[in-house]
DNA sequence: CGAGTTTGACCTGCGC
DNA sequence: GCGCAGGTCAAACTCG
């Protein structure tokens, strides 16, 4: 069957993800995909962000600080709560298809990995990441494609809360500089 | 020694 | 209620 090329759409203003352009190449979705009909295709990073199907998913708030994972020591009542914020809350969700041979994509955030699983009708497993940001609660998933090895499907769950750290670092010496230069 | 990864166990939601 | 699958936890481990 033929592959429909996803309409060029310009990113939006606020894509926070900024990948790597070496390591990634365009993939045309179908539109009967699974992952949505919302296809935004970035020609400068080279990417297709698409928007799941089901727009938005069920966790806990991306805004709030004070978030803590439910845990064996927690009492019934507590796990109520989490239980309640989880229907009440939601947080956006993109998901990303990239040809890559690395599993891992450089978006300018750091993660760390939380859990992997064996999927089903899956040859590989999918593996779970948080950012590492002590504010933030996005987290990403990331899993390659059975019936085509050479994608990768990353999806984000939330909005980061801080600026991206490559950028920052990237932008620091050049801000002293401008700094240093108005002080005189 | 701190940060990140691995991995088995546990929790939860959902379909039957 | 039960079993399955997905998601998360946390102890042990690795690495720089």
């Amino acid at each position: 069957m033929e592959t429909p090329n996803p309409p060029l759409v310009p990113p939006p203003q606020n894509n926070p993800f900024l990948f790597t352009p070496s390591v990634l190449q365009t993939y045309p979705l179908h539109p009967q995909d699974d992952w949505g009909t919302l296809n935004l295709f970035s020609p400068q990073n080279n990417l297709l962000l698409t928007g799941d199907s089901k727009d938005t998913v069920q966790c806990p708030s991306s805004s709030s600080t004070s978030f803590v994972p439910q845990s064996k020591g927690a009492s019934e009542e507590e796990n109520r709560k989490r239980a309640r914020m989880k229907k009440t809350t939601r947080v956006p969700r993109f998901a990303f298809q990239t040809r890559s041979a690395d599993d891992i994509l450089d978006d300018g955030y750091r993660w760390r990995k939380y859990g992997q699983k064996a999927v089903k009708n899956s040859t590989y497993p999918r593996s779970y990441y948080r950012c590492t940001h002590h504010t933030c609660n996005v987290k990403k998933q990331v899993q390659r494609l059975s019936k085509d090895t050479s994608i990768v499907v990353t999806t984000y769950e939330g909005i980061h809360n801080h600026p991206c750290e490559k950028l920052m670092e990237t932008l620091t010496p050049l801000l002293k500089q401008i700094q240093f230069l108005a002080s005189l």
